[in-house]
DNA sequence: TTAGGGTTAG
């Protein structure tokens, strides 16, 4: 070891290992109190606790400063025990220590104990009054903060600041804005970390005058290069949908901080404009600048929104490089990127990485399989959601009814719908109603859903009318849809999808001149079929095509493997189901119209991009036809590959003549 | 220039 000429009063610290300095104090004939404070708070930072309360027992003379920090400590690095045992053991207590320990109770959600202790102190300052005020916001005690604001003795410029980004955080902006201008009427002078919080609360609620009036001022104060109120703006324009604004305030200057960075990423997605997010995450890795959960959180979710599998893998390959893949915001992403983006596998797999999961990565998990028809394993997730011990919550139920029905499961069904009416506290609403009409239409009991919307305790809304009308058609209930359609048309007389189910089953039936009162009611009406439209994306790219579609640049080539595929089908027996043409046309030119249908289109057009053997994913705006269903299992088949088509309402795996959905959909 | 109170993205 380097000798030292004077160690205890000039020993430089600096460019030494907390190995190297460690030695030094042992070796000192007395201890600086000092140096060994400032070691044992290097320590309690890189959470080496152990380390940390050894130094501390070592040395022999305490100043309360350094038990003070050693408290801290405790409660830093999770041990709240030491800490308290510690504040119980020193010998003279000030207004630090107290305050010290009624923040390590609010830390652990102590309220009463933070309370009493505070009730205790001999002395109380304004911080002493500021850290309860904070305590009690971050517990979600909004009127107790509020009070006991109103009665503290003195208010410096952090006890207002406290209230603003209290209220703010806490969903309160409004009342956040009010005590700002209230603090600035009063002449107190709001610091950057005001300015911060009410620029939040003015993004918030909309307040995009204020907003810019702060900006003016923040700019004038010169706080504009600071990173936070950077962030802050950058949110504030984003909240706004001042798009150009964000990239305005982002551009001051050139940053590195990684929220800084993030605030743009998650402004331009919560802007719809998904390219430039995933464009500014990967800007920030070549620069190297290391995203963090909430980066991967942003660029993950507009990945999905971009239906961008491949990106949203690339990303996901980077987040498990930095070891965040287990973090429940970025493990929630990847869930709902990859169900939302049909691989389900990959959602399962990347919910298990998950090492907290919380309700939402349950409610994703349990909502993914029930989209790709896996009801067994939602009702298993289910299962092991309640031995962790989470509360469900509407949306969890959602997610098991929309199971049951998609997988068929009748008996399952009504013990859930059962559950969530007696069992729990939580609001039956709507959605849960229009998932049990479904379970019993999709299984037969027409007339029991019929009986379930007509004694709702609130008005049935479209939606469980429209699940109605469905179930009227796979069951043929020309009377019951007629019903079912009135309501329908009472409430909104241009639903489309209601006169083009109507119009189906009347074609079905042959009643080719109620077909045309139907369509004749439509145009009437103003309302437009909307055509069926599907899509594959590529590398970020979406290819999409519409019936007959001949405006794609490989037009001649899907064409070409149309033809190949009808051919091949054919010598496997397979006959179209020409009812689905549904229109007055010759036979073969219904088969043709068929084979032209716009999630055949997009299936040649993956054949023909994609990988050889690789699964070929499609996205549908309506529901796919029968005939294309069927068409699709043989397609599936002759191929070998696996066919993933996502309609209006569920996932579809085909694989080797088979749908996932045994086709009851 | 070693202890307690307020801030940014999701």
């Amino acid at each position: 070891m380097a000798p030292f000429t004077n160690p205890t009063k000039h020993s430089n610290f600096r460019n030494r290992t907390l190995d190297e300095d460690r030695k030094i104090p042992s070796e000192m004939p007395s201890r600086d109190v000092y140096s060994c404070t400032k070691m044992i708070s290097s320590y309690v930072n890189d959470f080496r606790l152990d380390d940390a309360l050894q130094l501390f027992d070592e040395t022999p003379v305490r100043d309360i400063v350094m038990w003070n920090l050693m408290i801290n400590g405790c409660v830093s690095c999770g041990n709240l025990e030491m800490g308290l045992r510690l504040f119980d053991e020193m010998p003279e207590k000030n207004v630090v220590s107290w305050t010290t320990m009624v923040n390590a109770f609010f830390k652990y959600g102590m309220i009463e104990e933070a309370k009493g202790l505070f009730r205790e102190m001999p002395v109380r300052d304004t911080a002493a009054w500021n850290a309860m005020v904070h305590g009690l916001f971050t517990n979600g005690r909004v009127e107790e903060a509020t009070r006991l604001f109103d009665v503290m003795p003195d208010r410096n410029v952090i006890s207002w600041t406290t209230m603003i980004s209290g209220l703010d955080q806490l969903g309160r902006s409004d009342e956040a804005l009010s005590i700002f201008r209230k603090m600035v009427g009063i002449g107190m002078k709001p610091t950057s970390t005001t300015f911060c919080s009410a620029i939040s609360s003015c993004g918030k609620v909309g307040d995009f005058i204020l907003g810019s009036r702060i900006h003016g001022q923040v700019t004038k104060l010169g706080y504009v290069f600071d990173t936070y109120v950077i962030a802050s703006l950058i949110t504030f324009y984003a909240n706004c949908k001042r798009v150009e604004e964000c990239v305005k305030a982002f551009n001051e200057k050139l940053h590195q901080n990684v929220v800084v960075w993030t605030s743009l990423l998650t402004g331009y997605g919560a802007n719809d404009k998904h390219e430039d997010a995933l464009r500014v995450f990967g800007d920030m890795i070549r620069l190297g600048i290391i995203p963090n959960q909430s980066s991967f959180t942003s660029a993950l979710n507009s990945s999905r929104e971009m239906e961008a599998h491949d990106w949203g893998k690339g990303i996901h390959g980077a987040a498990i490089k930095l070891g965040l893949e287990t973090d429940a915001f970025v493990g929630n992403a990847l869930v709902v990127l990859y169900s939302e983006c049909g691989n389900i596998r990959d959602g399962v797999l990347s919910f298990k990485e998950i090492t907290s999961k919380n309700i939402v990565s349950w409610n994703a998990i349990i909502v993914g399989c029930a989209q790709h028809g896996r009801g067994e394993w939602a009702i298993s997730f289910f299962s092991q959601m309640a031995k962790t011990g989470i509360n469900p919550d509407e949306i969890t139920f959602t997610g098991l009814l929309n199971s049951c029905s998609h997988s068929g499961l009748l008996k399952k069904g009504r013990h859930f719908f059962e559950c969530l009416q007696q069992h729990t506290t939580i609001e039956v609403k709507l959605e849960h109603y229009a998932c049990m009409v479904d379970i019993l239409c999709r299984s037969g009991k027409l007339e029991e859903a019929e009986d379930l919307v007509n004694s709702m305790p609130m008005e049935a809304n479209l939606s469980i009318w429209l699940a109605l009308l469905s179930g009227c058609r796979s069951q043929s209930n020309l009377e019951a849809a007629e019903r079912a359609a009135k309501n329908i048309f009472d409430k909104d007389p241009h639903c489309a999808a209601a006169y083009v189910l109507l119009s189906n089953m009347y074609a079905f039936a042959g009643r080719w001149t109620d077909v045309a009162r139907v369509r004749m009611s439509m145009k009437r009406a103003g309302t437009i079929k909307q055509p069926g439209r599907s899509w594959v994306t590529q590398k970020g790219s979406c290819h999409s095509f519409i019936a007959s579609d001949k405006s794609h640049p490989l037009s001649e080539k899907i064409y070409e493997k149309v033809e190949w595929l009808r051919e091949r089908l054919r010598e496997n027996g397979y006959a179209s189901d020409q009812r689905f043409a549904l229109h007055d046309v010759e036979e073969e030119q219904k088969e043709a119209q068929l084979w032209h249908h716009s999630e055949r289109l997009a299936i040649c057009f993956a054949l023909i991009t994609g990988a050889e053997g690789s699964s070929i994913t499609v996205m549908k705006n309506l529901r796919t036809c029968e005939d294309c269903h069927s068409a699709i299992k043989l397609i599936a088949k002759i191929v070998q590959r696996e066919i993933i088509v996502r309609d209006s309402s569920r996932f579809h795996h085909f694989r080797d003549g088979f749908c996932s959905c045994g086709d009851y959909w």
